[in-house]
RNA sequence: CGAGGAGGACAAGGUGAUCGCGGCGGCGUGGGGUCUUCGACCACCACGACCGUCGAGGAAAGUCCGGGCUCCGCAGGGCAGGAUGCUGGCGCAGGCCAGUCGGGGCGACCCGAAGGAAAGUGCCACAGAAAGCAAACCGCCCGCGUUCGCGCAGGCAAGGGUGAAAGGGUGCGGUAAGAGCGCACCGGGUUCCUGGCGACAGGGGCCGCACGGUAAACCCCAUCCGGAGCAAGGCCGAGCAGAGACGCGCCCAAACGUGGCAACACCGCUGGGCAGGGACGGCCCGUCCCGUCUCGGGUAGUGCUGCACAGAGGAAUGAUCACCACCCGGCAAGAGCAAUCGACCCGGGGACAGAACCCGGCUUACGACCUCGCUCGACCG
RNA sequence: GCAGGCGUGGCUCAACGGCAGAGUACCUGGUUUCCACCCAGGGGAUGCGAGUUCGAUUCUCGCCGUCUGCU
């Protein structure tokens, strides 16, 4: 595999959502997106992000209950889909909260799957919320 | 060769490559704080494509027993409730080790909640005459009567039948028929002796046998047990509300009001002006608003601690690939007298499972290995 | 983390330790021109594994599943 100076795919412990608060904010105003495995909830980042400098990073977080498996195999469920967030963030559109909720079938995915639906999602992404974005505005004005 | 048994030790199979995660330490960069400026220091914070180091299990699981730790309760004793229940030893523990008895297995061996039914109560359906005081349905035997089908009086409990269970069992003797009625053996009770710390075992005497089962039915006996749990508990603590202290400047107050004083003066309240801070605003005028500090309790909190040679988090130890080794199935060159073993090649496989306060035990899940002068079976020589 | 309850025909529920039942659903036949209603008949279950007992849905133990409560 060919790296890139600058390009590097590191340090996703910051990227994640670490709150039970960021969860039920994203699944509760989020807009939905359904792939083969996972039910997809997206939203803006709520404060505009008190970081000072630019735009803030798309975070991610990952939930898979005990229906969908016991604890080994619910791990690796979530280890893959934060690799495949962790190769294909830098695609992502950013400013934004995803969590990747497991539906009931998800055990034994693999990462080629889970590669296959990030790469989508910049497009779905863009598509659903230029829609909202529009729509929220109307409705503000 | 197959099927087992016991004991032991291990558990992402090894190596490498690329990308990556968490803790701690170092270094660097940036920020913050302190000090007298240059700058230095910090047991503050963030970041790093930098360096070092550590990073899941034998069950981390189930939460079935315990213990530590923490808070609450508590004079002592009893009742209620719960747990345990052969013996000896150890232990905090329902555990472990050794043994006894009982049960299972051809066997190596394995399993067992294994106290008390002569303290009391309850229950034992259906069937059966009778289910616990013993009795007698079909029957058997003797006597008397007989219209011969049987009836009456008495004896018996061996045989039949019912049942899970019918007041010891088998055999011989005995008798009208029978019966521990007598005898032998087995079982049981009781007593003594021997061995053993003991559960218990062995043996002798006596008793013809009296006390059916059920306590994972109530119960009795013996021993043990206070309750809750790290989301325990401790600390720090915005904001809001509360309490307290301090401040409430300067000028005027002629007159009136009011409080302190018996009254006046004086002071406070109050009224007016000026000053100060803030908001609006480019500035002035103008308009509007008015305190400061402390305290105990305590909410939010990526808080701190409890807290660890993994460590508190939407929870890290991962992803992909290559080669090697291993196992299974197929093919079968070949080896051997044979049972049988089996190169190359092809295909497939890698168990159960993720710490969350810590520790001990139990239970459950599960892969492959080693040892045995352990067992059983098949085949060949 | 702690505590507690419940698993019985496809579904909702019964059953002092003594033959596993009711309603509904399903199937077959009858009735009807046909369907429904109705009538008659039938099949189908104790979550799994041990144990106690003469006998277990019931009692005991261990697993599995499911639901609820507290924090």
């Amino acid at each position: 595999m060919v790296l890139q100076v600058g390009a590097r795919e590191g340090l996703p412990r910051r990227l994640r959502l670490r709150h039970r608060r960021d969860f039920l904010r994203v699944q509760r105003s989020g807009t939905k997106i359904h792939t083969r495995f996972f039910l997809v909830f997206v939203a803006p980042v709520s404060p505009p992000s008190e970081g000072t400098d630019d735009l803030p990073q798309t975070r991610l977080g990952v939930t898979v209950t005990r229906k969908v498996a016991k604890a080994v195999r619910r791990n690796r469920i979530k280890r893959l889909v934060r690799e495949a967030f962790r190769r294909e963030r830098h695609a992502l559109p950013a400013g934004f909260d995803m969590v990747w909720v497991a539906k009931r079938d998800a055990d034994g995915v693999e990462l080629e799957d889970l590669l296959h639906d990030m790469r989508a999602m910049p497009g779905r992404i863009r598509a659903v919320v230029t829609k909202t974005v529009t729509k929220t505005a109307r409705t503000l004005r």
